[in-house]
DNA sequence: CCGACCGCCTGCCTGC
DNA sequence: TGCAGGCAGGCGGTCG
C-alpha cells in the first residue's frame, strides 16, 4: 500500500500512542527484514521516550530521547496496528501479549499502556536506528529529492530536476530523488489530474526558453492536489490494507484511472478508455485521449 | 552518469 | 479441487 499518504496516516495514527511515550518493551518476533535488525535493537529502544514522530518521503522517523533516531519504512506490504485495549481487534488481533497473527514481526509495548505491531508479509518493510546527527549522512535519506507537500517543491524546482531526463515522465515521478513519495499508484492519479501523458519524455515538461513551465505547473498542483486529497481520505486501502486504528482508508474509490483499465475516461466529455501499459515492468493506467 | 532490469518475499487471483 | 503462472503499493544493486 504505501505511499506517501498512506505513510503520512499511518504516522497520525502512531502519533497518540507514542508521541511523548516511552518504550517499556520491545518484542522482534522476526528480524530478518530487508535487512536484519541488529542484536540490541530492542535494548536500545528500550527505555527510551519517543520526543517527536515525523515523516520523510515514505520514511517514518521516531526521534528518541537517546539521541538515536528510529527510521522505518514500510515497503510494499508493511502496515503498523495500535492496540489500546484488551479483546479481538478485526476479529484477529489482540492485545494479548502472548498472542500474535502471521507476520507480526515486531511489536512495540509503549508506557501508554498501547502496543504498536508492526506487520509485514513480504518483509521488505525495514527499521534502523540512526544517530540523529548522523542523519544528513544517513544513506536512505541522503538522495532524497523534494517533499511534494513542501512549500519549495513548484514548477521550476521539477522542471529543474527534469532538465535532461530521457527517460518517461512516469519513470521520473517514480525517481524518489526527483520528488520524494510517490509510488505507482498516485504518480498514475497525478499524471491524469494534470492532463499529461506518461509516455511523454520526462524533459519535456519544462517550457523551452523563454516559454513558461505551463506543463510542470500543472503537474506540480496536479500532485499536491492528489496527495492532499489521498491524505484528507485517510489513504487508500487496498487488498486488507487498514489504518492503525483498523479502519479502511477511503482514497480508492476515488481513483480516476489506478486499476480502472476499460472503464470510461472520467473527464467530463472525454470518450477515452482508460489503457492500460507496462513501463519500467510496472502496470501505467492513463487515458490516452485526455493525456498528451 | 543514466536508464533498464533483477531480486528480495509472500499472498492472491486467474486460467487451465 | 489443484496447481502453475502472473501480478502486487518499493527500493537497492548491477549491468550495459
Amino acid at each position: 500500500m504505501p505511499e506517501l499518504p498512506e505513510v503520512e496516516t499511518v504516522r497520525r495514527g502512531l502519533e497518540p500512542a507514542m508521541e511523548g511515550e516511552r518504550f517499556v518493551k520491545v518484542d522482534v518476533r522476526r528480524g530478518d527484514l530487508r535487512w536484519p535488525l541488529p542484536k540490541d535493537f530492542a535494548q536500545r529502544l528500550k527505555g527510551k521516550t519517543v520526543t517527536g514522530l515525523g515523516r520523510r518521503a515514505k520514511y517514518l522517523l521516531a526521534d528518541l530521547s537517546s539521541g538515536d533516531v528510529l527510521v522505518m519504512h514500510l515497503g510494499m506490504s508493511g502496515s503498523f496496528h495500535v492496540f489500546h485495549e484488551k479483546g479481538k481487534h478485526l476479529g484477529r488481533y489482540y492485545h494479548d501479549r502472548s498472542k500474535h497473527v502471521a507476520h507480526d514481526h515486531v511489536v512495540f509495548h509503549m508506557s501508554s499502556g498501547a502496543s504498536v505491531t508492526f506487520n509485514d508479509p513480504r518483509r521488505f518493510g525495514s527499521m534502523k536506528l540512526v544517530a540523529r546527527d548522523k542523519l544528513d549522512a544517513e544513506p536512505l535519506l541522503k538522495g532524497l529529492g523534494p517533499e511534494p507537500l513542501g512549500n519549495e517543491f513548484d514548477a521550476a524546482m521539477l522542471a529543474r530536476a527534469c532538465h535532461g531526463k530521457k527517460t518517461s515522465l512516469k519513470a521520473a515521478l517514480l525517481d524518489q530523488r526527483v520528488v520524494a513519495g510517490l509510488g505507482n499508484i498516485y504518480v498514475c492519479e497525478a499524471l491524469y489530474c494534470g492532463r499529461l501523458s506518461p509516455k511523454r519524455q520526462a524533459s519535456t515538461i519544462a517550457g523551452r526558453n523563454g516559454e513558461s513551465n505551463e506543463r510542470a505547473e500543472r503537474l506540480v498542483e496536479a500532485i499536491k492536489a492528489v496527495l492532499q486529497a489521498a491524505i484528507k481520505a485517510g489513504g487508500s486501502s487496498l487488498r486488507d490494507h487498514r489504518q492503525t486504528d483498523g479502519d479502511l482508508g477511503m482514497f480508492q474509490h476515488d481513483f480516476q484511472v489506478y486499476d480502472r483499465e476499460g472503464e470510461p475516461c472520467r473527464t467530463p466529455g472525454c470518450k477515452g478508455i482508460v489503457k492500460r501499459i507496462v513501463q519500467n515492468g510496472r502496470s501505467t493506467f492513463y487515458c490516452p485521449i485526455c493525456q498528451k
